[in-house]
DNA sequence: TTGAACGTTTACGTTAACGTAAAGCAGGCG
DNA sequence: CGCCTGCTTTACGTTAACGTAAACGTTCAA
């Protein structure tokens, strides 16, 4: 059912706004092994879908390990009770992590309506 | 109206459990600027907050000088008009970036929904 | 009075996440 | 054929955000 597209990595390169030394990074730390033709890297959808899962972690402040642990929670090699408690331990770490945040974000978007109603005030005071 | 409280450097690294360190290196980038007794830093309140401000930009994946800029906002020296225009403009960027982290969190706080229930039913299965 | 417990400065070290440069191979085109 | 474009590898450089160590100055309780 479709979806066998090919990338080059100008193409991933240029779709996410990022350098190619970049996508080699992140392959040389583990976090992408795509295909090869020869020397030349291929890339599938699902290499496509977890670059874009490890620049979303980037956009929300993980480190690339921390994006590593959280796209290897969906990878299909947990087979043993204690891996899969260690993942729930993870994910619950992870949740409380992401309500930290979302609080950060309101209190943060709550100042900055304060921030601009201030500067709308400074621009009517002449 | 009190809170004229007088925190040491160490107070605050242990509120905030950073080292002094990282206090001292906040004011190298010039975030900070505690009063001195003779050599020793003493921080008031308002040092306090500031603080707490870039700890909460860095929890959001804000680098210094980025938490620095968001902090200048409140900063009462803002004189001209083209400086006011241009803090709407950074008011507004800043919201807007904020909006896609917060769909971010949304969509990685649905996976984990998914990655959590993936985990019990293999938990299940036996 | 001495020795912890706090503070200070200066300065070099470290890690993550790439940037950048050099040198080279493969294919298409005028 | 020569050149351009796009890919590759190797490898050293860079920046932010501190860590860490050395050497020194207070203060205060035993």
């Amino acid at each position: 059912m479709a979806s066998h597209h090919q990338y080059s990595i100008s193409d991933l390169a240029r779709e996410f706004d990022i350098t190619t030394r970049t996508i080699r990074y992140y392959e040389e730390s583990g976090m992408l092994c795509p295909y090869r033709d020869g020397q030349t890297r291929l890339y599938n959808e699902a290499d496509r879908v977890k670059l874009k899962l490890i620049l979303r972690g980037k956009r929300l402040g993980f480190s690339l390990s921390e994006s590593r642990e959280l796209i290897e929670m969906y990878d299909p090699d947990s087979d043993n009770r204690h891996q899969i408690n260690a993942l729930l331990d993870k994910i619950h770490k992870r949740r409380e992590q992401l309500e930290a945040q979302l609080h950060d974000i309101q209190l943060m978007q709550e100042e900055l309506d304060e921030a601009e109603a201030k500067c709308m005030e400074a621009f009517n005071d002449d």
